[in-house]
DNA sequence: TTGAAAGCGCTAACAT
DNA sequence: ATGTTAGCGCTTTCAA
């Protein structure tokens, strides 16, 4: 079905059919319908990819995330999907397996289908540099949540050290002296900058943090369990656990309760996301609430300015780093008072 | 960048160019290398529109689940990925938020993107029907996990009549004599068939079910909560509690324990799908597993097979139906003996 | 107000 | 083995 077909049935040119239906260039009410009846009778509908070629635009976006089963990064696709939805925007989707060079590949691939932008989280802290870069210098792209080092694009996140510093806040006045850290290793943004402002506010409140309560893997529950299990059997855990995320943070409180450890009686913990599950924790969560809808608002909207500024980074404006103050939920695996 | 900056470059015909890089095509060992050379310096990619235009192939698959959020399907989601990663496919993403007029919107979407083939697991029993037919008439389509009435497309899922015979016979086992079942409303093939199936067995195995112990509400831990705190308000729950999928579980045994019930003491409560919290439901659901992996290997192979066939449903053979079987998963919320 | 025609970048006949 | 060329379906000058 091709606009020739509906031109020939409604008895006019291929240009009218394309004036007629793209809403642009006059066309007299008469032949309007005309067309329109005979587009609506043979059921025609447009080729987005002829479209595509002639107009260099795909209403396309790609997206890119360290893994999709991470709920949180499920929560930030749901929610771009939904934005990118509401500009008439399709959503292509890769997960790079946390691995840089499984996402060098997906963004060189995404390029190479002329989406009209790139949103990603970059799954390493300096080794997803060159790519993203690349990419960014050949169109609008904007970083979420995490970033790369030596890059300048645009991104959108939230203020992990703020953050942090009312997790530590809220677990001092809870009674904390001394804490733990559990995060994954340090090759991404995230961890880096909530272990920074984990590290900051321990020292200015006075809170002791031993080297060997520093634990990092990755982020998952079963990472959470091990850790946890190794604080517990190591002379027992510090005053307060502070997780780099929910999933680590949930297994914190599963070895807790399994090995008879009490939280928050004996032991604080927090989580950071507030993912769906973490107020099902046993106890619920006290965790950190980023503004996902927000954040996902943002970089749309990013990528359409730059798009409109037209493509490649240097002909647009600086780029902008959006970093929106997090808030803290204060559930029952802290205590609220000393 | 485009194929005749390449093929000037390298002083020979775009032919030559689309030979060389497509590998198609005789080409002199000399000339390849010219190509190869001048391609590379110009750090040139194909233009996939363009290709697609030509060749209308796109090597994009597009996916429509329910819920993105749900874990199930996007743990579903991800296996897809990676099997279309295999094939050198693009997933493109879409949430059709449980509404069938959104859902009909994005098959419409994809179908005018001229995607080579669509996953879909509809979100309705019945008001799905016209949109997936429709669509499966103009290109190859394969339900998964749940399907809709009155159409004739590929499906992959599994056998949920099977799988509820071993959650009641298991439950029997452990003393159960009497059942409830919480699911979402009967507007899906999931709940349906898991339904008639808890039915039936529960029939053949002399286990009670009272009609006001048949609660319908929708896929989500509230609901599950809600579901039980209703169960144990009217004069307490029976010997077990059968649900539709791990979220309503995860509600169930959660509200359960706030009410001083004890799992599996009281009562015992499955789940069903086997998403990565089950485990750390308190106490662990035993639930049923979904074999994930195989299912969306199984679809993309499906989709394959309709693509080589040609596109139109007519064009191809009968449909497949593919049944898999899942597998009871036994934790800590049932008994293992009575 | 409408039509004719060029051309987006690529591939595959067909010709040499 | 290589080049010439038509054409995928659409939009947009330019001309009438």
């Amino acid at each position: 079905m091709t606009i020739a077909q509906v031109a020939e049935r409604a008895g006019v040119s291929t240009a009218t059919v394309s004036r007629v239906l793209s809403g642009r260039g006059p066309v007299s009410a008469a032949v309007q319908r005309r067309v329109r009846t005979a587009a609506d009778e043979l059921g025609y509908q447009v080729n987005s990819i002829a479209r595509a070629l002639r107009n260099s635009r795909t209403d396309t976006v790609g997206m890119v995330v360290p893994s999709i089963s991470n709920p949180f990064f499920t929560s930030l696709v749901e929610r771009v999907e939904h934005a990118l939805g509401r500009e008439g925007k399709e959503l292509l989707l890769c997960d790079a397996r946390s691995d840089p060079a499984v996402e060098a590949r997906r963004l060189a691939t995404l390029v190479a289908r002329n989406v009209d932008g790139i949103i990603v989280s970059p799954s390493h802290g300096t080794l997803s540099g060159a790519a993203v870069q690349e990419t960014a210098d050949r169109l609008p792209l904007v970083q979420l949540d995490r970033f790369v080092g030596g890059t300048s694009t645009d991104w959108v996140g939230v203020d992990d050290v703020a953050a942090m510093r009312q997790v530590m806040d809220h677990l001092h006045a809870g009674g904390a002296r001394s804490a733990a850290f559990v995060g994954s290793l340090l090759t991404n943004s995230s961890t880096e900058q909530r272990f920074a402002g984990f590290r900051r506010r321990a020292d200015d409140l006075g809170i002791a943090v031993a080297s060997e309560h520093v634990l990092l893997g990755d982020y998952s529950v079963e990472w959470g369990e091990t850790a946890a299990a190794r604080l517990i059997a190591a002379g027992g855990p510090p005053d307060a656990i502070v997780c780099a995320d929910d999933l680590i943070a949930l297994g914190v409180t599963r070895a807790c309760r399994a090995h008879g450890v009490d939280v928050p009686g004996r032991v604080q913990v927090t989580g950071y996301d507030n993912i769906e599950f973490a107020r099902l924790g046993e106890p619920a969560l006290t965790t950190v609430d980023q503004p996902r809808e927000r954040i996902a608002a943002e970089a749309v909207r990013l990528l359409a300015a730059a798009a409109a500024d037209g493509a490649g980074r240097e002909a647009r404006g600086p780029s902008a780093h959006i970093a929106l103050v997090p808030s803290l939920v204060v559930r029952d695996s802290t205590r609220a008072d000393a």
